[in-house]
DNA sequence: TGTACATCAGTGAACGCGCGTTCACTGATGTAC
DNA sequence: TGTACATCAGTGAACGCGCGTTCACTGATGTAC
């Protein structure tokens, strides 16, 4: 794994790498410059080239993440049949970017908690994929065309969908790991359907 | 504040109290036995007479803040007005609970954080207050008797509930920090709508 | 009521560690002529 | 096509730091007789 020539040719990618590894396997306290700069066979120094110090690393990490989210989402999204009725359809459209939302978290719960945990100070934004609080906000678009946002409308509706979804998702990898497999489906399908319930009242 | 004898007499609590102090203003990770040590006046070694080491430590403080977060919920039941009909009361007396979760949060957010985190391992166990949690199910064991759970009635509705509350909270501290509190506060009123209405579909 | 002694709750010093970051430097690359 | 030179991407060594934890020890407390 050591490199022939002097310059590396992709460290800052090679850098994003081990660091998304590192974030991967052990949470965000888990990164260290140092640790990464190792990984990749460089000096730690080098890293400073390529970032302003730690916590841009991170946040660079927290990027990709937000987008293999996004990715995550799409691809949930783009397995739901057709279907005549459009509320219907809008409502499975919905149920599939929740679901895949928190598949990703219980999948990837460092990643998870990178992308959507402690931001300090920094504008979201997203690498490599869709941006996932867009996807939502398109979903609820189409809910709201067809009809299925009760009384209160479209206003804030966003923010109890995410909610929702984002607080099974943090109980999943936090108090409620541990759950099995079948158990956790049954709780995401509930939550599902709750949520659809609580935007149509 | 040097302390006149050699033995402190309640060092214990004390380090608890600092422990605390440093979590609510850091967060977990802000958690250094050694400046705990420091500020309570003591040398770094003299809390292992009373905790096993950092983690533990920690744990106690998270139990703590578990048993705060009880209290607060309590303190806003307590002052739920009585109603005549069964059903009413009951929604508000689980949103009183609820509301309560999310403003502790927002106030709390080092000690939310740690209370309900990534619990490594340890039965959550709280000090000082009612358990959250057995609240919660006692809510919505009286949602149930007043038959405000709908098709799908009693089971999994405590992870709806609580996933509905804890991604609201969540996201405040977090992402949606920055929210003024007019925004927050329509934010948890919809949002509290919305799973008394997920849960009676 | 006094005293010997076990126990407990602290101290002081040190261990080894890995971290983030900066300094002055050098090997490699590519561009202008 | 060749060469001087600016620029870039790395290196090596060191800075100071604070951490968790352990060691052998000592001052204070309380209990048995």
């Amino acid at each position: 794994m050591a490199r022939a020539s002097y310059h590396h040719g992709d460290l800052r990618n090679a850098l994003v790498a081990a660091a998304t590894a590192a974030v991967r396997s052990g949470g965000p306290g888990a990164l260290a410059v140092r640790e990464v700069a190792r990984e990749v066979g460089v000096s730690p120094n080098a890293a400073y080239r390529h970032f302003a110090g730690h916590a841009d690393l991170l946040a660079t990490v927290a990027e990709h993440a937000r987008g293999a989210m996004g990715a995550a989402m799409a691809e949930g999204l783009s397995s739901v049949a057709a279907q005549d009725d459009p509320l219907a359809l809008a409502r499975a459209r919905l149920r599939a970017v929740g679901r895949a939302y928190v598949e990703y978290a219980v999948a990837e719960p460092g990643l998870f908690r990178v992308a959507f945990g402690e931001t300090p100070e920094g504008p979201p934004g997203c690498v490599g994929g869709p941006d996932p609080w867009a996807m939502l906000q398109e979903r609820l678009d189409e809910m709201d065309a067809a009809g299925g946002l009760g009384r209160r409308g479209r206003d804030g509706a966003d923010t109890v969908a995410w909610a929702g979804v984002h607080g099974l998702a943090e109980l999943l990898v936090g108090p409620l790991a541990g759950l099995d497999e079948r158990a956790r489906g049954a709780a995401v399908d509930r939550l599902l359907a709750a949520v659809a319930a609580g935007l149509a009242a």
